[in-house]
DNA sequence: TGAAACTAGTTTGTAGCACAAACTAGTTTT
DNA sequence: AAAACTAGTTTGTGCTACAAACTAGTTTCA
């Protein structure tokens, strides 16, 4: 019997800066991308702008993505990447998961 | 390319009532346990009997698991049964978390 | 026997959070 | 020069997780 139940800690210390659906949704493209701009995060998540704008600031609070300003002609434009503690953090939540999900094929 | 990136509607659309971790650490050991009392659920989580007490009744409400009041000798004695609607759900939300997370073994 | 301590859980109060509407600041169009 | 648009932030609201305080009864012990 070796790992009978997934592990009860696993589920209660998941990192809540990343549990957060959209802020998942958020680091898992900036994960592929390496680059984003706000409005294709915006469409692509389908997070309004006040949303989208509050989690990445919290994002960014916690050290996992970095906010580039800049302007595209006149106009701003703002971008995001991830950092490597922001990478790192991603995937030890894979981690976690990975560890609380029951054995593949069971019933 | 198959599935280059995790779908982030199945990100977007998790069930946010067993996603909340004190939730899915109560189904999780309802699922392995089929009855289990509410002090046993208590000290194994770690919650507080309050925390306990609102989430198993948010798991009740959604039609999750049901609550079962008896007596043991003159003390009251309440327990807990995961429904098939329950069971059902986290399935589901299992499939959910493999749908988005990266295929094993990639950097 | 009656007061104190314990059992088992619920209700209440609070701080924090997700979310969208409203707003800011500037640019382009008409 | 007014209207409409772009890009994003701030504000307000309603919900939610959490523990402290409470309810209701039982057991211990002085």
């Amino acid at each position: 019997m070796p790992s009978p139940k997934p592990d009860l800690h696993a589920i209660l210390d998941l990192d809540r800066t990343i549990h957060e659906p959209a802020r998942l949704a958020i680091l898992t493209v900036l994960a592929a991308a390496e680059e984003v701009e706000f409005l294709f995060l915006q469409r692509i998540t389908g997070l309004s702008k006040g949303n989208l704008s509050s989690h990445t600031q919290k994002l960014e609070t916690a050290g996992f993505l970095e906010t580039l300003k800049a302007f595209r002609g006149r106009i701003p434009v703002t971008s995001f990447r991830i950092t490597g503690e922001g990478r790192a953090a991603l995937q030890a939540y894979h981690r976690q998961l990975r560890a609380l999900l029951p054995k593949e094929g069971k019933p």
